[in-house]
DNA sequence: TTACCTGCAAAGAGTTTGCAGGTAG
DNA sequence: CTACCTGCAAACTCTTTGCAGGTAA
């Protein structure tokens, strides 16, 4: 995605209404080169500090929710502690670091094909996740 | 682990008193010939029905944080509503039936190994986990 | 104009904690 | 006897929801 513009055309051809809460938030998300991954609880920090806009902790878990709905935006499961999506909605893995509490992307290409060799009767794979997590090595 | 006595000595051999909450959990999750998944809430229930000790809900989440710190059971992550805890501790991977919402063991015989092409300087890998989502194939 | 959206506060779910009383060793 | 454990209730965190007022189209 890119500028404002197309943002609220973006929104309108999904049927979401171009409010200045979702715009700052598209602004935030997907005006960037690279991949972004966050919790609620870090966007709604970051809105704070670099957006006028005044938008509630609803509003931020509402447009998230229906980003994620639209398949803007892709939820990664870590933990039970609190839920992380990422801006990359493409088939990929992760690192997580859990010294900085920090998601980084492994392409395809990161991780070698992976075989599931069991199967379970009237079962179909609905997606496989690899979840690799890293530490300081000292 | 087998019988109560078994139990007895195991959880003194932890440092752990051998409450009669602690033998009930024990017995119910490792008298067993399969590993066992569980939640907490699902093994409260459990307990509730099979065990005349009275057991309240912290002293569950207290026990099993106890047994995962001492290593006799594994936390799995599957999604952010609630946490699932699994009595094989061995390195592998997991099936996760959404129709059911359950878990199924997946061997390292089951998934083929897996490459991890990328390096991050001064990170170690800890841990690879992989959880294959499945549902009715109809 | 009207259906949709926002902000607020309250409610919910799962989990953790403080503390008084109980019990294993 | 005493350190550890239990049960209860309150507290906490993250998330969802209900609703009145606001706004995009």
């Amino acid at each position: 995605m890119g500028n404002k513009d197309t943002f609220i055309e973006k929104l309108r051809s999904s049927g979401l209404r171009a409010t200045k809460q979702r715009l700052a938030i598209s602004n935030l998300l997907f005006n960037r080169k690279n991949t972004f991954h966050f919790t609620i609880d870090g966007l709604m920090n970051i809105l704070k500090k670099n957006t006028d806009a005044k938008i509630s902790l609803a509003t931020v878990y509402n447009t998230v929710h229906a980003f994620k709905k639209k398949g803007y935006l892709k939820e990664v499961t870590i933990n039970s502690d609190k839920s992380y999506f990422d801006t990359n909605v493409s088939n990929h893995h992760h690192f997580y670091d859990e010294d900085k509490n920090q998601l980084i992307d492994l392409n395809q290409l990161d991780v070698g094909p992976i075989k599931i060799k069991k199967n379970i009767p009237r079962k179909k794979i609905k997606s496989v996740e690899v979840l690799v997590k890293i530490a300081n090595s000292n």
